[in-house]
DNA sequence: ACCTCCCTGGCC
DNA sequence: GGCCAGGGAGGT
């Protein structure tokens, strides 16, 4: 895709394009761009365009970018596809439509949802330090504060559960009363975490939601200690898992091994 | 800083 | 037939 032209756009879902005036404009906006840039700030990817323009996508909760050659069947779901100038096609497969594609102008995208992602989790991962400063005055539980974004970016609810639990954290823990000790190790526990879960393809659940690129399920799940246990014992303790709900999330913990809040 | 809403497929 | 899952945005 990189270097490559969008000779062809289309919307296939109005949804899929909702943070536009209109799918028109996604359309008007990305027809003919070149893509001089492919890059990716927590869950949000970026495509740097010529003429100014930013492509943005956001995967939701299922969605997937699929490159196919041109004229192969559409798969069902299929709700954003460009055609490069190569004849291959970019495909945005989203069974469950929480992801978009925008296109955005400059000063779009200063206001844009990516503007409030604090550093990536995985390619610039801030210091204890720095998430000490950005959590000291914060009361609400680390498990929301993780979803926010704004700490630091790019874990959803499944990551945070396991980076909690490996990290030894109650889920319930004020942001504030975390040490500098204690976040290094949430630091640490996050990468491991995403280092086990990219090595396996991702965390595909019995629903099928989340899928490869090619549609391929992902192995993850073995991987998990603590989400989508509850009710069994803990891998590490033998504790029964507990589940709680935090933020309108599902919030998977071991109390023997996460320390009371 | 919080709550609600969006949407679909899988499962009870 | 109804409930649940999830990320982000908009509103209160």
């Amino acid at each position: 895709m990189l270097g490559r032209r969008m000779v062809s756009v289309r919307v296939g879902r109005d949804r899929t394009a909702r943070h536009n005036a209109s799918p028109s404009e996604v359309v008007n906006r990305l027809s003919g761009r070149k893509v001089e840039k492919v890059g990716r700030h927590g869950k949000f990817l970026v495509f740097e365009l010529d003429e100014g323009y930013t492509m943005v996508a956001h995967l939701g909760m299922s969605g997937r970018f699929a490159i196919t050659a041109s004229g192969e069947e559409m798969s069902p779901h299929t709700h954003f596809v460009t055609t490069l100038d190569d004849g291959s096609e970019v495909r945005f497969i989203d069974p469950r439509t929480f992801g978009f594609v925008a296109a955005y102008d400059e000063d779009e995208i200063a206001s844009s949802g990516l503007s409030r992602l604090g550093p990536d989790a995985w390619d610039n991962p801030p210091g204890a330090t720095e998430l000490r400063t950005a959590l000291e005055k914060r009361t609400a539980p680390i498990k929301a504060l993780l979803l926010d974004q704004g700490p630091v970016a790019g874990l959803g609810n499944i990551y945070a559960d396991e980076a909690l639990f490996l990290a030894k954290i109650h889920p319930l823990a004020p942001g504030g009363s975390l040490d500098g000790s204690k976040l290094a190790d949430l630091l640490s526990a996050v990468r491991q975490v995403l280092a086990t879960a990219i090595e396996s393809g991702g965390t595909t659940l019995n629903d099928l939601a989340y899928l490869l690129p090619d549609g391929q399920a992902g192995d993850n799940l073995d991987s998990l200690h603590v989400y989508g246990r509850d009710g069994e014992p803990c891998r590490v303790c033998s504790t029964e898992v507990q589940r709680v709900v935090v933020r309108a999330r599902s919030t998977h913990f071991c109390p023997g091994c996460q320390a009371d809040a």
